[in-house]
DNA sequence: TATGAATGAGAGTTCATTCAT
DNA sequence: AATGAATGAACTCTCATTCAT
């Protein structure tokens, strides 16, 4: 059951994420947040108690999805080469379907581990340990190349990640579109070659 | 010759870069910057005209060391495939020594592009410019393949960026290390393969 | 209906004024307009918007109530002598009313006029024109003397404003005393001797 | 003989004069003054002591100036009737000559007050007093109604004063001619009629 | 639940003034 | 005589937060 107090909670998680995103959370006031939901600032306070929790929770939420989506592609049964696929897609997915939330854990780094760095380092721990594995399996099958795991992963990552710098929902390519191409563009780096 | 003055203010330029990046724009304060470097904030003012410029200068400063070392990559006679390995190379190193600054532009890329828009523009278009042009060519000799060379840059530059985010100085490799194993691991992405 | 919010204005509406024009518009600072209403310098931004646009606010107000006591006289049918009578007695009574507002328009006509030029101008070209025509009548009539009217009317007008500069209300003589003995020694000045 | 020194102070007192009745003395800042004649802030306390005593001396500077214009007047045998053409010819004058120390004596008078209270009002007072006495001599002698003279008296001056106002070097009419026909008015609203 | 009022803390910025050189 | 450096005090204005209603 959703109460009315959920749903008001909900928009202002909304119109914050976006705001805090155009303007920079320190750049946004709760006005600006306020008059996106036709509250006025005091009565925010309702619904979040602070504005460093409210940026935390907006991240969270976002990483908390990331991290469900990741799990999921552990918890299936898939070669290396397709659980590396799917890795890929759900980074490029995330920051697609996250992309404010996802720039806003970028620049607002300092703030969201002051409050939250457990649960922040445990859901990228995990991420990291699975794509590593996947890419340790690979080649322990033969298929990939021994290659230097840890830099390597950052560079999949990195390359995933920096579609929040750039994608807009209008463009050419749709996400799966652009994960497919990365994928093809990581598999073949990564291939043994004969 | 330096004079004193331009010694401050190279003190200044280097606190506030670190302090920004620490803090955030918004989130560092005037006092923050003027307590590292043993001055009031008043005094500041002697040797910046406002924080907004202080901020673009950092950031401009970096992107420009970026250009010239881009611009000799440019202009030096090399194989695509070399040149290819230098643009990596490049980057890296300028996410490696402009770490801080390199942050500051994605985090206040709106407050930047408002004050130097056209300079920033013409830096980013230029080094667009010779990557897409790098793997074209590549293609066009029959080392590379046809890829969406849009969506590769993306992916390569997106990789080379995010070394900013992890990269301590202390690290296990070298930044040229870490530039030659992803050349290695994006070069292979890209080779026809027979 | 009055609302505490619009008596609070009123109180530091009325405040600034006598302050503003104690200390100046740049001497006086809001921290002093604050505590004379009792009221920290932050909490007085619920009631203005500006300090630059209280002082407009005061100034306007006072000029908008002389502008309306001279429509008044303008739209009575009266003879060219009684009017004048009552053009000085509204310039009179206007400067001791709104000795302070007066006194500001003047110290701070340039911040006046960047803001509200428009009606300003309005009105005091308004109020040349009704004193202009006066003179014109008076001796079209044959009870005026054909004198210069443009720099008549700057007599009078200097005369009736620096009432500001020095009465006080326990003064000797009245607003309308002050007037009238005006009025009689400008109405000989223009009358036609035989 | 005159120094070099006190040249340059002649300099200095002749920007700021300008300076501070364009912008307002607090509006103004040393900055501004020292630009204007080729030296830094830090300078200008070569020559003066303080903003605050510049200001004074400006304003004390033109109203000794005017003193003296009213003593010759003083001093020399006139009718009475001569003697109120003078006066308003020296006031006219003035304001003309003296126009922005005048209006900066208006804006800041209180802390011209503050500073040199008892030199100014002398100035003032030694004014009134011949004003007064012109008046009342042209009274005694059946030439001059028996009007308030004190009113009267104010009514003269402010208009006078006023002139600071309005009058621009480029004007029409010179300063001899305003006040020779502010003359002929006061005069006839002074006289006696058959 | 919603809000108007109030505020303390602090922001960036300006400036008159001092002082060593 | 001239100035660059430094500063403290003050400025206007913003904002997250609290609380009574």
């Amino acid at each position: 059951m959703v109460t009315i107090k959920e749903l008001r909670r909900e928009q202002i998680l909304s119109a914050a994420t976006k705001i805090f995103s155009e303007k920079t959370y320190h750049g946004a006031s709760l006005k600006d947040i306020g008059d996106a939901v036709g509250l006025r600032k005091s009565s925010l306070y309702h619904y979040i108690s602070s504005k460093e929790k409210l940026l935390v929770e907006i991240v969270l939420g976002a990483l908390r999805a990331m991290d469900k989506g990741l799990a999921q592609v552990e918890n299936t049964d898939l070669t290396p080469v397709e659980r590396l696929r799917q890795i890929i897609r759900e980074h490029v997915k995330f920051q697609v379907e996250y992309r404010e939330a996802g720039s806003l854990f970028i620049s607002e780094r300092h703030i969201i581990s002051s409050l939250a760095l457990a649960e922040v380092s445990e859901i990228f721990e995990r991420r990291d340990r699975l794509l590593a594995r996947t890419l340790k399996e690979g080649a322990e099958m033969g298929l990939y190349r021994p290659v230097d795991i840890r830099i390597v992963s950052l560079a999949i990552l990195g390359a995933c990640n920096s579609v929040l710098l750039w994608h807009r929902p209008s463009g050419r390519l749709s996400y799966e579109e652009i994960a497919d191409c990365f994928f093809e563009f990581f598999h073949r780096g990564l291939s043994v070659t004969s």
